[in-house]
RNA sequence: GGCGGUGUAGCUCAGAUGGCGAGAGCAUGCGGUUCAUACCCGCAGGGUCAGUGGUUCGAAUCCACUCACCGCCA
């Protein structure tokens, strides 16, 4: 029996689970129902992260006791899981005892080895901030929050000597391609391995910081962030002194989001090194969600709240759409209309579809119970070996990641049935009375589906359960032979009732398109032809004088350039937005033939065009300089 | 500024070690079918594989440069 262990990040209980929280953890959840099903013996780990600054600032803010604060957060965390149907065998969290004993005795370890001493450094500290800054991220000289000059000031810490292994890791991510995947990101650590990265400060003073584990060695610190949060790994397996270390620690995996590679990708292989613990064999690494275009925050108020979606959609469309949408590695688009689209393409058209008519059929036809196979022809080993294919792609695709590509796999033998039914027509070979062929095709139907019902269940635990339940199949998961499936095709017992009818996926409503403003239609004025238009005269002057009106408050006199040997007056109404001597020398567009009228005693020949808005009149100007006079067309 | 990644149909993505008249799903159009969740099946349209130059009998695939976007580091 292989042990397979896999990990979540344990999540910094500063803020509440979101769809990033969702998607590493139902991923998870997935690897590991995918292990299971092949028969390992799996532990799935995941947990809350409570230590540090933040978390007690986060408290004041929220006017609570930090353990009671932190208590209630990782309560949302550990009771979301099972509404999204993730059964994580274990839920460690940094402050429990457990954890903290485990994260000493590494210290300790660590420190008698030599790996570990006292330096004083000088930093620019930022006291609102209680954190140290680089003079590249102060903003002038000042702290980016604070707007305050950080004070010089010098820190005894604890060092760990990082940089004594990280030739060794060096060398092992090199000998390992499988060591840190995608590839993108293994690149990414390589680079970052070429820089001098130094030694890595685990320690605070008590001075500053008390919430954290006492370093065992001087109770004056506490352990600094990673050097407590990643030995999560290992302290709840347990470490070391359970047998469940030693077994399952040689197969562990780590599925962490693109933000903490090098926590995990360095750090942590390197603290593995100098505690003289074998290294985990893979780290796996994602992207981001965004939503729409742009990156989900909070500030921007579009974080999508996992739990509503899968209360809206169902975890199992929750958790297809994940899988299915995002290529691993890669960022990707949640959208709500792209989540029913692919509801309705993939599971409600294709999968709910497939189910509702063949159980209607061998209803109809046999007597709703699966049927007897008789002699496959060629059209029926034709489905057998699409199924194989799509099966063994599937499991494969599955077992490094690849989750969109694993499902497109197991969607060919889907859609392949469907094709298969319309070429065997079963109605008519109803009605021609041709009761093997019927019975076989039936037989070889539902036995795809079957198949198509177990590999789904490491993504949608509770509809694969029905699915199979549907089909009169008792769900097992010992007796699963996951391998063995891609090959045989007979597991369903002829004679064994199956369900009169199934509505799996009820079809979505497609949600309104993200409304880009619904603008109104702009209202106009009555239609007029071109030529009525081309009676106007417009032209552009040059204002050449102005001057206050003296007999109105919002009139201006303007005179105007307008190619002809003498300026031409223009009484204008917009003293309340210019004073005169910002419009001499602009150019202006006017009407040239309004025939002149006089204005509280000054004759007026022609209007000046301006756009009136709440923050006044905007004038109309050519782009650039025009010879006066020009005409306006 | 340095390093790395990405750029293939309207959209999301496949395309080891160079050999395809460049693929899939979705979306669109047309046709078929009725067992079925207005579903399914078939057919079709649509791409100068970011650009330029090079290596080669042959390049989406290798090399160089350019552009765009992204990431990491500085």
């Amino acid at each position: 029996m292989k042990y397979f262990f896999v990990s979540t990040p344990i999540y910094y209980v500063n803020a509440r689970p979101h769809l990033g929280h969702a998607y590493s953890t139902i991923v998870t959840d997935s690897i590991a129902r995918f292990h299971k099903l092949a028969g390992d013996n799996v532990f799935f780990l995941t947990g809350t992260d409570e230590h540090g600054d933040k978390i007690v600032q986060a408290a004041q803010k929220a006017d609570l006791d930090v353990q009671r604060y932190v208590d209630e957060i990782s309560s949302s965390f550990q009771e979301l899981w099972p509404s999204l149907e993730i059964e994580n065998d274990d839920f460690i969290r940094t402050t429990m005892e457990r954890h903290k004993k485990c994260v000493q005795y590494v210290l300790q370890k660590v420190y008698d080895s030599g790996d570990i001493y006292f330096a004083e450094y000088e930093g620019l500290y930022c006291y609102g901030c209680e954190r140290f800054y680089t003079e590249k991220e102060l903003v002038d000289g000042k702290c980016p929050d604070h707007q305050v000059e950080p004070t010089r000031i010098k820190e005894k810490n604890y060092f760990f000597r990082m940089s004594r292994y990280l030739d060794a890791l060096r060398r092992h991510i090199e000998e390992h391609p499988e060591f840190i995947q995608p590839e993108r990101y293994r690149n990414e650590v390589l680079a970052m391995l070429r820089e001098d990265l130094g030694d890595l400060c685990i320690s605070r003073p008590k001075t500053r910081l008390t919430w954290g584990i006492d370093l065992p060695f001087d109770t004056d610190f506490v352990t600094y962030v990673w050097f407590d949060a990643l030995i999560n790994y290992i302290s709840a397996l347990g470490y070391p002194e359970d047998d469940r270390f030693r077994k399952f620690w040689s197969g562990a995996h780590h599925i962490v989001a693109k933000d903490i590679l090098k926590p995990h990708a360095i750090f942590w292989p390197t603290m593995l090194m100098a505690a003289g613990l074998p290294l985990y064999k893979g780290l796996r690494v994602h992207g981001y969600w965004t939503v729409g275009e742009t990156k989900m925050s909070k500030s921007l108020g579009n974080v999508v709240a996992p739990l509503d979606m899968a209360q809206r959609y169902g975890v199992a469309a929750f958790r297809y759409f994940l899988l299915a949408e995002m290529s691993f590695g890669q960022d990707a688009s949640f959208t709500e209309e792209a989540l029913v689209q692919r509801f309705n393409a993939d599971l409600a058209n294709d999968l709910g579809n497939l189910f509702s008519r063949t159980l209607t059929m061998t209803h109809k036809y046999c007597g709703g119970r699966v049927p007897e196979c008789g002699e496959l022809n060629e059209l029926d080993r034709e489905v057998l070996s699409i199924g194989h294919n799509a099966l063994a792609n599937f499991q494969s695709q599955f077992q490094h990641f690849h989750f969109s590509r694993a499902l497109a796999s197991l969607w060919e033998l889907v859609r392949h049935l469907n094709k298969y039914i319309d070429k065997s027509a079963p109605w008519a070979l109803f009605k021609a009375g041709e009761t093997i062929r019927l019975n076989t095709v039936l037989y070889v139907v539902l036995e795809g589906m079957r198949k198509v019902a177990l590999h789904l269940w490491p993504v949608m635990p509770s509809l694969s359960e029905a699915m199979l339940e549907q089909l009169g199949w008792k769900w097992d998961l010992a007796a699963v032979d996951l391998e063995g499936e891609t090959s045989s095709w007979f597991g369903l017992q002829p004679g064994t009732p199956v369900a009169a009818s199934s509505n799996l996926f009820p079809r979505k409503e497609v949600v309104a398109a993200p409304k880009p403003e619904p603008k109104p239609a702009v209202p106009t004025k009555e239609a007029v032809d071109f030529e009525v238009f081309s009676q106007l005269d417009l032209r552009v002057g040059t204002v050449v004088e102005a001057l206050p009106h003296p007999q109105a408050d919002r009139l201006l006199l303007v005179r105007l350039d307008d190619g002809g040997a003498e300026p031409r007056q223009v009484v204008a109404g917009i003293a309340e937005s210019w004073k005169p001597a910002e419009l001499v020398g602009r150019q202006v567009v006017f009407v040239a033939n309004l025939k002149p009228r006089k204005l509280r005693g000054q004759v007026s020949q022609g209007m000046i065009l301006a756009v009136k808005t709440k923050d006044g009149l905007a004038l109309l100007s050519p782009t650039g300089p025009v010879p006066p006079g020009s005409v306006v067309s």
